[in-house]
DNA sequence: CGCCCAGTTGAGGACACTCAATAGCGGTGG
DNA sequence: CCACCGCTATTGAGTGTCCTCAACTGGGCG
């Protein structure tokens, strides 16, 4: 059983269901192999001698805020949190989303505090891992350390990412481009929008304008409402939109 | 003696002045100490036996272009590089700024082809690192990957940093940003402005607009011109334009 | 039932973009 | 030495997009 917390107390919180790495629940964790630790042998798992924490968040909650000093690093095993960076006018900007399987609070590994607030968009679960176990992991498995690095790498490829595809064009081609890379790649999947204010923030634009391009799409068939925040999206037009060629 | 050579041809020069990293430059380089290897110990030094290059770029040449694969990650030395990345529209948008010390390419170590067109904005010199050579200092001397992970979050920071303050607020505010983050930050140093299109590609307006908001601070007295593209500039004014309290 | 909050829609205006003309500067060649 | 060219920066006029402010709608919940 996993402890739900109030936002920002994460680093202390009142008490958690403590896990044991190399005895339980990681060893099997459903996303061990394209988590952080996949490549890890199975005998590296002994070497783990700190706690791991489990984490649950509810949407609006916290993980950890901007400046807090936290020795640990996070991977998200299921749901969708947001990074958020803030203006001196006190507005908010999404500086990127992180699904499944993605690492938070890398930062912790260089010793810097946390760079953004981190908080839940939809219900979440999280693993908490120590800094100090991966530094002895990654004393005795330097193979850790391509890991981190490509999980880094990933992190800068999505910040360019949003610099270049949310930043640019017009409302009608960001809101097309963010509506892209929320759907599902594969397949015409119905599409949970989040909220007007959070599209905002992600793509630069104020609320009344998400709203407004939103509503148009519907009009124009490219979006079919499917009732409970669910959306049928047309890929191909959202395409040819985010393009300009529209 | 170091080769000039022209644009997007790095990754084959003619000719380059080899250099063996053990036993010449590098050991005595300038900025060894604030660069990627300070931390290594002299032994250290004698497990390279891969050429370290010595590049040298002209304003507007480039040192690799976007989806290139090469095997060498690099360290600026000195000059001022761009990071380009383009829009489907064919526009181009800067991402990131590097000046003395930082370093280019990380993704060669991961195996990713470079994510970006690096070209130089002014004289540059540049040292070309095999990764090859960083894989076998770091399987004897793990402290090389703290340093590596630093920079990649030094790049990450960046990143953010470029999302939230040069993608929102009026033009006036981001150039008052973009400003602040050229000059000097100790003093009030002459400031050398790049052309207007570069300006405009860092934070996202036309050429004209720059051009319209820089004249416009000239007139307001914010900046002063000093000649050869040299500016003078009121800091504390520059901070409080970009913290919108004007 | 009525409150509250999120989303929608409308009207008006500000800001930055577009297109176009002009000015300034350095280089080249007659 | 001057005329000419090319390039960049500057300035202007007009337009379009998005922001601001405000009213209205509808669902969830006490």
């Amino acid at each position: 059983m996993t402890v739900r917390h109030k936002p920002g107390c994460l680093m202390k919180p009142i008490s958690l269901h403590e896990i044991w790495l190399g005895e339980t629940k990681c060893r099997h964790c459903a996303v061990r192999n394209s988590a952080l630790f996949a490549g890890l042998r199975e005998a590296d798992f002994r070497h783990i001698h700190q706690p791991i924490k489990d984490v649950a968040l509810a949407p609006e909650e916290a993980l950890y805020r901007m400046h807090e000093r936290g020795g640990a690093l996070f991977t998200l095993r299921g749901g969708v949190m947001k990074l958020l960076q803030y203006l001196p006018d006190g507005s908010q900007r999404i500086v990127r989303l992180l699904k499944d399987c993605d690492v938070l609070g890398l930062e912790a590994l260089v010793g810097q505090p946390y760079q953004h607030d981190a908080i839940a968009l939809t219900d979440c679960e999280i693993c908490a891992i120590p800094v100090s176990v991966i530094e002895r992991l990654g004393r005795e498995q330097p193979a850790l350390y391509l890991e981190l690095m490509a999980r880094w790498q990933q992190a800068l490829s999505e910040a360019d990412a949003w610099l270049t595809q949310f930043t640019t064009g017009t409302a009608r081609q960001r809101v097309a481009r963010l509506l892209l890379r929320l759907s599902c790649p594969d397949q015409n999947h119905p599409l949970p929008l989040f909220g007007r204010e959070d599209m905002g923030a992600m793509v630069g634009l104020t609320t009344e304008t998400v709203s407004r391009t939103i509503a148009e799409l519907r009009r124009q068939g490219v979006l079919r409402d499917r009732g409970a925040d669910l959306q049928e999206c047309n890929r191909e037009m959202l395409r040819r939109i985010a393009d300009g060629e529209d």
